[in-house]
DNA sequence: TGAACGTATGAACAAATGCTCATACAAAAG
DNA sequence: CTTTTGTATGAGCATTTGTTCATACGTTCA
């Protein structure tokens, strides 16, 4: 047996199944269109849930829930401004991110 | 009204809109377990769908139409070798990806 | 205090997703 | 040829996901 090499890549594989089940949890985050859109948007500025569910064709509410979720998930946070909710980036990684995706985009 | 540059974020958003579909397309592919540890394993060495399937605790049915996924999706690309159908990264994105990702994992 | 505005939340539902099972296909070995 | 081995594929199913609707909450303003 000549797959030791394999075998080992299955191990570290299998050893760290927890960091990889992360992994593919943040990805998930960026993985619809609504979400990124609205990622993209707070990298260019902060911004209050109306104004995000402008330009999203989805209800303040849709718009809601998603923002709780990228909440939840510490990549956005929140400042309260009289009746608003601001909303901003909590750091650079998501800007990283979705840089990184658009070169793959664009081939 | 001085909400000209927010307006203007809006409609760059909406204007590219099908890019930004796109994006999400290309991360889903990233957001679950099973593909990512796939796509890992890639990075080190390329591997046939048995060994894949020895490390990851799903059928090999299972391992063959996420790797179709991958392959529709151009991630990944095959040539046959014998008996087995042998899966590779297509370039060198995926493993960029997976770094920037696992950037932001380790804060 | 009460009405108005911006946001959050829970229920309900349709669509998408990822898996298994059964089975088909393709190359190799006998 | 027949059998075996490795892989692909379609059907079926349970779970997850993203949305809307209705409604509640919290702040501001009259």
């Amino acid at each position: 047996m000549e797959n030791s090499a394999i075998s080992k890549i299955q191990d570290a594989i299998t050893r760290n199944s927890e960091i990889f089940e992360s992994l593919a949890q943040l990805y998930k985050l960026f993985g619809d269109a609504s979400r990124v859109k609205i990622l993209v948007a707070l990298t260019q500025s902060e911004m209050c849930v109306s104004e995000i569910s402008e330009f999203l064709s989805i209800t303040q509410s849709a718009v809601s829930h998603q923002l709780r979720i990228l909440k939840t998930s510490n990549l956005v946070k929140t400042r309260r401004e009289g009746k608003n909710i601001i909303y901003s980036l909590t750091d650079n990684h998501v800007r990283t991110i979705i840089d990184c995706g658009m070169e793959h985009i664009s081939e």
